[in-house]
DNA sequence: TAACGTTACCTGTTCGAGCAAGTAAGTTGG
DNA sequence: CCAACTTACTTGCTCGAACAGGTAACGTTA
């Protein structure tokens, strides 16, 4: 039970009085709030299957697009090539993926998942769709589509940032 | 122009084609891009100053409630014991922080910001400003309170979930 | 006082994430 | 054809994050 009292700690700091820097930026916490939950429960959940959170998204990745190289997990998970690197490799070390060299270029390698990790796939959609839940649980449709606009909203905003300070 | 690129790609895979399992947790996937965003626009801004992303919270409690004993900051910013002993360790090495024994409680550790550190305060609030303006810049002051309130519902959802969970 | 459980902190280890630097294989221009 | 990029991947390093295990200092109770 150590994650869920952690939890609930968090969620009682929330409502204590506020000094000046943590009033200062209420979207940045909240955020950041958000974000380490969100991961901390993807991270139990996933725990029961054996995966770590990010390789639920590379094998997600593989299961609708089957067989890619490399570089294209990165370029559609947006995460950076020596993390790729090594995460398809525990990834191929578990069982879960297989990997061979690009008929055509000679510099890439296929990623494939593997039978094997069929059995998986339906459980990691149920812990997709409980995560979900736990998002959009106590939402109503209505509010859930506002959540995903606001969501976007901050999202472009941030990549505008990112982008601009080139 | 390494980080500005990959999130200029991040936001280019938007809106590809969706795959079933993509599509399936709408909510879950734009919690993490923003936090993807979120924490790699703020390590780009701290790199100026020297800090890693989470050590500004440590700093910002820090200047906010003055010197406190380790399981303080822990609980108050929600991390792990074994956590914030290393990154005390580097704030400490780096000359933002010391560290003396507790005078009535020979176990705890109180940390307390140097001198030294202040000059970084006034830099951390205007990151830290920038950070909130990225995220709520493009929205109108409603759309800031409605993107704080769904932030705060999504976030007493996930505490619940992981409270439950137990 | 002595035994027991708790608390505060530290260390080891495994992850993801990101930067830097290096290699090998493609591609392009002279 | 060959030199100069560019791309695909790998390795080394430093971080935060989390779990497990260990030690010393409390607190309580028998």
């Amino acid at each position: 039970m150590g994650p869920a009292k952690k939890a609930a700690e968090i969620a009682a700091t929330a409502d204590t009085p506020l000094p000046p820097s943590v009033q200062a930026g209420p979207l940045n916490h909240a955020i950041i709030r958000v974000a380490r939950l969100h991961r901390m429960l993807a991270a139990q959940l996933l725990r029961r299957v054996g995966l770590h959170p990010s390789q639920e998204l590379v094998m997600m990745q593989l299961w609708d697009r089957g067989p890619q190289r490399q570089t294209d997990l990165v370029r559609m998970l947006g995460s950076d090539a020596a993390t790729m690197t090594r995460t398809i490799q525990r990834l191929e070390h578990a069982g879960f993926v297989r990997r061979h060299p690009c008929a055509t270029d000679r510099r890439a390698t296929i990623i494939e998942p593997t039978p094997a990790s069929q059995a998986l796939r339906h459980e990691v959609e149920n812990i997709w769709a409980e995560l979900e839940s736990s998002v959009a649980g106590g939402l109503t449709p209505d509010q859930q589509a506002d959540a995903l606009d606001v969501l976007e909203q901050i999202e472009a905003g941030l990549a505008r940032a990112t982008t601009q300070s080139t």
